[in-house]
Parts: structure tokens; C-alpha cells; sequence
DNA sequence: CTGAAAGCGCTAACAG
DNA sequence: CTGTTAGCGCTTTCAG
């Protein structure tokens, strides 16, 4: 039964006759590194079987006999052969490969976000491929989609994008998308979103200060472009609407301690400041350096959250009470849809599910200073103008 | 390669079909969800010319005249055309991608050179797969590394692996491969490390501790199975040793600031600690809050240095002194060769050179408190600065 | 349950 | 400078 197989189609000057001294070695693809490495049909020739059952086995069809799939199993391991991707895909035209876009920086979310989806992705049987936009990149997003569609991925994930001008992708996008908190910034048949609930987020941070008796709460804010800026200052904002209270002018930063530093000393001076919610922890906790060095005590005199929870949140001087927020979760489950999406094309997606509230309170925060009573703070703030404090 | 997309396109008006129903797909392609996506024929007979040479142009080879390169481009921009990889890497035999095995973790370290790795890739023209580890995870290295290779990796990028037993990768790598901060775990035909120079650094940080006046210097280690960790040790221990110290027993954490703390609450009961150098900055954060809350003061009774320079390590309280690592020199020097490497097989590799190294000092550290009258260390006066190093 | 034939879209020599 | 001829190693029909 081989003999037939031999005298077929491809072995016709076989295996180790090497073309041209181009320079390189052995059979042009380059993965064995010394002899060719193994195919199907090397695999099946062992086995006694047609390449089509190698290929069977190795996709977990049915309809392989236990018996044959074991020895074609065998032969595979003897002969040390794994399938290979370019043909499949090749063949298939699906490359079993999810693409994702991101902020190229250290950011703490950003970075857990990928690692969050790098674990899932790997349990759902793709491979991943990454892409860093960086902000201010003029290619950005749209330079990183086209690269991902170049290499061929079957869908495509976008992690926290900016909103940028010119940022949207006018690229032909042909597969599913899913945007991780922000609005979709490309057109495609299937865009799919996750994350939110960012917004419910902050404004319970903000909540957890006013519930604090604060009479209202100053915002740092995140980067106007950051669609993750503008759902805490809109969760904050929210927050203060619906307790009636005033709103004050927002302070800007960059994400980073320095600037929350810088922020702080601008805080520092205005004594009606007395909680701050700053949009991530390492603004917040610049924030409390520069509020500690001018006097003002934490949480004393203001108390300050922060958001994120990233791992020293928690020693850092005083603990600092802020928002975790659950990446794992919703990566794993924009994953599931996203998947979903890829393989089930015409079914409707996956309904999104609504994140928990996780606010977790260590000491930056505590109640005002007492309004009337200068005795027990040490370097009183001059009495904010009005208002009581619930 | 591959100009592609701006903002002129076609619009063709034909994109977003819906994938036809059942399994009746036209042509198998998943790629354009529905229209078959066009080929490089397509483009030939529009530009008419021969496929190879519409090959040509998108290969950038020479022997195009400027006339056929010009409207080779025309027609494939009209035809939303781009280059099929999988076809590409089955003929070639290359993928043109780079695979990357980091940790599974969202520690700075790990993380920061991910970044600093996919946007080096990038300008080399290589997409990069990324896979984690996680630690403890039985199938760890090999796992990751073998599904790098199924997916077809030109080249392999191995991130600050851990020394765990039975971490060696016994599969048969075939591709060139890039180790960082570590000895290598796999038998390659090439095999390049980058990195190195820790344990300097960790010797400048210790130095500056003895500098400083210190009798000598404690030393809160990472993991024993980290070779991280393993080079900071030694870094310290050799700094010790060359000053004729007493090296004191180490204690060690896992890079949490929790352990961190829980070791600093052991430091603490020791009056002889009056310095230690932390493996990381979150312990050393972790440490300092111990250190605060058992009433020794940072850096009047004792002095910490950390390691990494994460992104608030300035705005602690106090801030921290700390060795800034090169992630991305390091990752841009170590690309470099392993490009080399990918596309000159036979040619000798790179050579690799020396990373500078960046103790930035602020004000964790201060001479030790007076032997003899405890109780007046004043704040010693430190201002943020670049140690010159080796 | 298993096999044979026919490409997937591109690069690789080797002519012209 | 450009075209021709062969496959790369799989997955897909479609037959047994």
C-alpha cells in the first residue's frame, strides 16, 4: 500500500537533493535548522496511512479510528514533526491568530490589560500578535490595524485607544473587533465592546468621599484624548450632579507621578481643597507628595483616592484607598466573544456582562477636617467658605 | 513593504459583505469576510504585467522599472490588495515574525521590556507573538516556546526566564534565539544573551550604601529562582566581599511590596540593619512602610536602596534611591542581533556590549545614624542625579 | 471511517 | 528588466 502513495505527486526528485547553492541550507524553510523538517506526508508514509488521516488526526476530526490515530500519532512524535502554520493557514484561510493593538507604553493598566489578554488568548487555542501605537504616533491606531491585517489575523483587539484626531481607521477591516473600554474607533462587520462600567467606577470612588462628609471633590484627571480619562471625570462629575454639588474646575495630568505631583502643588495652595480623586495611582500618588510637602496632611487634611490599585497601592504612605480595576475579567470575557464572533460569524454575539465595583479603602482618605474647631489639626486649612458636610 | 492604505482609496463600495451562509464560502479565504480578497494576479492583470512582478514590487526588489513599480502600486491600491503572509511564508520558508516568551506577570521589569521589544521589532520589519509563562507553571518554557515554534517563528526572544527545574527546553529549537538577563535554557543553533551588567548595578547600589559610611549593607532578594534575583545577589555579595564586610544573612521576598513589608518588620527588629539594597522597588516600597511603622525612620536610621526606577519611585515618601535599568537599550541592542542572527545564518553574531549603569540617587539613603548618640540624624541632603557608572 | 485529487497565493530558480 | 514554470505543506471537496 505505500508504493502507490510513492509514485504520486510530490516525490519526485526527493527530500535531500538540495537546489542551488543559494547559501542557505536544506529545504528552503528554514525551521529544522539542519535537515528538512518532517511533513504530513512523511508522517503518513510511516504511519501507513494517506496524509489526509495525519492531517485528520491533528485537527481532531472525527472519524479516526482509535488505532489510527495512535500510530499516526507515533510516527509524528518519532519523526519530531508539527504541523505546519503558514500552510494551514494557507490552505484554510484562517490564521487561528487574534491581533492586538496597544498603547505602547508602561502604563499599569495598559501592560496588565495585554498580559490579561496574552493568558486568555493562549486557553482559546490562537496565537496572539502585538502592536504598540504610541501616542502622538501619526500612523497610530491606523498603522497598527493595517499591520495586524498584513499579517493576517482572524480578529482583532483594541486596548484602551485614544481618541485621536484622524485616529479613526479608515482601513478595510474584515474581521471582528473588540474594543476594550472605548467607543470603536473602526468600522468592521462585527465590532464587539468591553470593559465599561469605568464611569460607575469612578463615581463611587467619589461617592466613598462625599459619603465621607467632604463637601465636594477636586478631580485630577487623566489625559483629555484617554477615553479611560473621560470616563472617570464623567463618573466623578456624575457623582457630584447627583449629590448636588458644586463642580469644581478639573486639574490635568498625564497619567504620571510627576504630573500628579505638579497637579498637587497646585491643589496644596486652594484650602477648600479637601478630597481629590485623581484618575489613576500614580498621579494620586504624586499628588500626596506634593500635598505632604506643603504642609497639607493625607488624610488629615485631604484625603485622596486613587484608581487602578497597582501592587504598591497598598505601602505607599499612607495605603492608598483607590478603584481596582478588573482587567482579568474583561479580558477574558471580550475574549470568549471575540472568539465566538470569529468562529460563529452569522450568529449573533455574545451579550457583554456588567463588571463589579471593587473600591478598596485603605487610609488616604478619612473625613474632612473640622470646619469650626481648629483644635485638633495642627496646621488647619483657613475654613472653606460654605456648605455643610452631610 | 507594502505601501498601502492613506486616505485615497477606493471605495469600491463593495467591502463589508456579509460571509455568505453555511459552508457555501466561495473562495476558502476567511481574510476579506466575504468578497475574495484580491490577489497578486488580480493585480498583474489590472497593471498587466506578470504576477512575479507584481511580486517584485512588493518585495522592494531591484530590476523594476519606475514606470511598472508605479502602476503595480496603482492597481493594487484600486483593488484594496495586500500581501497574502501565509502564502508568503509557506513559499519562503520565513515568517518574518519574532517570538517573545516573558512572564506571565505585570511586574515592571518583564513588562517594560515587552514594551521596549515590540517597538524595536517593529522598525525591523518583523511582527512579533508574544506567549506568557507563568511561574510554577508546569509546562512553562517548553510549552511556550514550543508553540512559538508551531506558530513558525523566525526567531525566539526569551525574557528574564526563571531557573526552574526542568526549565530547559528540550525541544529541538531550530531558529536563532535571544536570551535576556539569563544564562540560556535552550540548546540553539545561536544563541545570544543580552542583558547582563546586573550584578554591577547591584554593586554600584551597594557601593553607595558603603559609601555613604555604612558598616555594611543588608539585602532583601527576589526569588531564589530568578536569575534577576540570583545577579543582584551576587552583585551585592561581590561589593561586600571587595570592601572586606561582614555579609549578613539575606532575607527574601517574592517582588511584592507585601513581602516587602513582611520583611521589613523583620529588619526592623535588628538594630545592626542600618542599610539595605531591595532586589526591586516595590519591595523596597513594602520595606520602607515596615521600616515607618516600627518607628525607624527611612533614611535617618536606615537607608534602602531599590532597583528598577519604577515610574513613582520618585514620589514616595521618601524617594526612593534606586538603579534605573536600560530596558530599552537593551531590548534594541539584543533585536539587533538577533536580526543579525535571523538573516545572516553562517555570518559570526554581533558582538554585545556593555550597559552603563544609572544609580539615581534621592533620599532613601543617608549616612548611618551616629553610633554612640541615637536619636539626632538629621536629613541628609540628596538630590536626584545620574551616578556615572563602570 | 479513509483516501485521491486539486488547489490556497506566493516565492524561487531559470530563462528571455 | 520581465516572464515561466514549479512547487511550499496543508485543507478541501468528493469518492469510496
Amino acid at each position: 500500500m505505500v508504493a502507490l502513495t510513492e509514485s504520486t505527486t510530490t516525490d519526485f526528485a526527493f527530500d535531500f537533493d538540495r537546489p542551488p547553492p543559494g547559501g542557505t541550507m536544506t529545504r528552503g524553510t528554514g525551521r529544522g535548522g539542519g535537515s528538512a523538517a518532517p511533513r504530513s506526508v512523511d508522517v503518513a508514509r510511516l504511519a501507513g496511512v494517506s496524509q489526509k488521516t495525519v492531517s485528520r488526526v491533528f485537527n481532531d476530526e472525527p472519524y479516526v479510528s482509535a488505532d489510527v490515530r495512535r500510530r499516526v500519532l507515533e510516527a509524528a512524535e518519532q519523526l519530531g514533526y508539527r504541523l505546519n502554520n503558514a500552510a494551514r493557514a494557507l490552505a484554510s484561510g484562517r490564521t487561528r491568530s487574534i491581533g492586538v493593538v496597544t498603547l505602547g507604553t508602561a502604563l499599569y493598566g495598559p501592560a496588565t490589560l495585554l498580559m490579561g489578554v496574552e493568558r486568555v488568548v493562549r486557553d482559546t487555542g490562537y496565537a496572539l500578535r502585538v502592536v504598540n501605537t504610541m501616542e502622538g504616533d501619526p500612523a497610530g491606531m491606523a498603522g497598527a490595524v493595517d499591520s495586524l491585517l498584513d499579517q493576517g489575523v482572524d480578529g482583532i483587539v483594541i486596548s484602551e485607544p485614544i481618541d485621536e484626531p484622524g485616529g479613526d481607521v479608515s482601513v478595510r477591516v474584515g474581521v471582528p473587533v473588540l474594543v476594550i473600554n472605548a467607543p470603536s474607533p473602526v468600522a468592521a462587520p462585527t465590532v464587539l465592546t468591553a470593559g465599561g462600567g469605568v464611569d460607575l467606577m469612578a463615581r463611587a470612588a467619589t461617592e466613598h468621599l462625599l459619603d465621607l462628609g467632604h463637601a465636594t471633590v477636586h478631580h485630577l484627571a487623566g489625559p483629555r484624548r484617554w477615553y479611560a480619562a473621560q470616563d472617570r471625570l464623567e463618573g466623578w462629575r456624575a457623582a457630584l450632579a447627583s449629590h448636588g454639588r458644586e463642580v469644581p474646575p478639573v486639574v490635568g495630568g498625564d497619567w504620571s507621578a510627576a504630573s500628579g505631583y505638579a497637579a498637587g502643588h497646585e491643589l496644596a495652595a486652594d484650602p477648600a481643597v479637601t478630597a481629590v480623586f485623581a484618575a489613576n495611582d500614580d498621579m494620586a500618588i504624586g499628588l500626596i507628595r506634593a500635598l505632604t510637602e506643603a504642609g497639607r496632611r493625607v488624610p488629615e487634611d485631604v484625603s485622596v483616592v486613587g484608581f487602578d490599585d497597582i501592587p504598591v497601592a497598598g505601602f505607599v504612605t499612607p495605603p492608598l484607598t483607590t478603584v481596582r480595576q478588573p482587567f482579568d475579567a474583561v479580558a477574558q470575557e471580550g475574549l470568549k466573544r471575540l472568539v465566538h464572533a470569529i468562529e460563529n460569524p452569522q450568529a449573533d454575539p455574545l451579550p457583554a456582562s456588567n463588571a463589579p465595583i471593587d473600591l478598596v479603602v485603605r487610609s488616604s482618605t478619612a473625613p474632612p477636617p473640622p470646619r469650626t474647631t481648629p483644635g485638633r489639626a495642627r496646621r488647619a486649612a483657613t475654613r472653606p467658605g460654605q456648605g455643610a458636610g452631610i
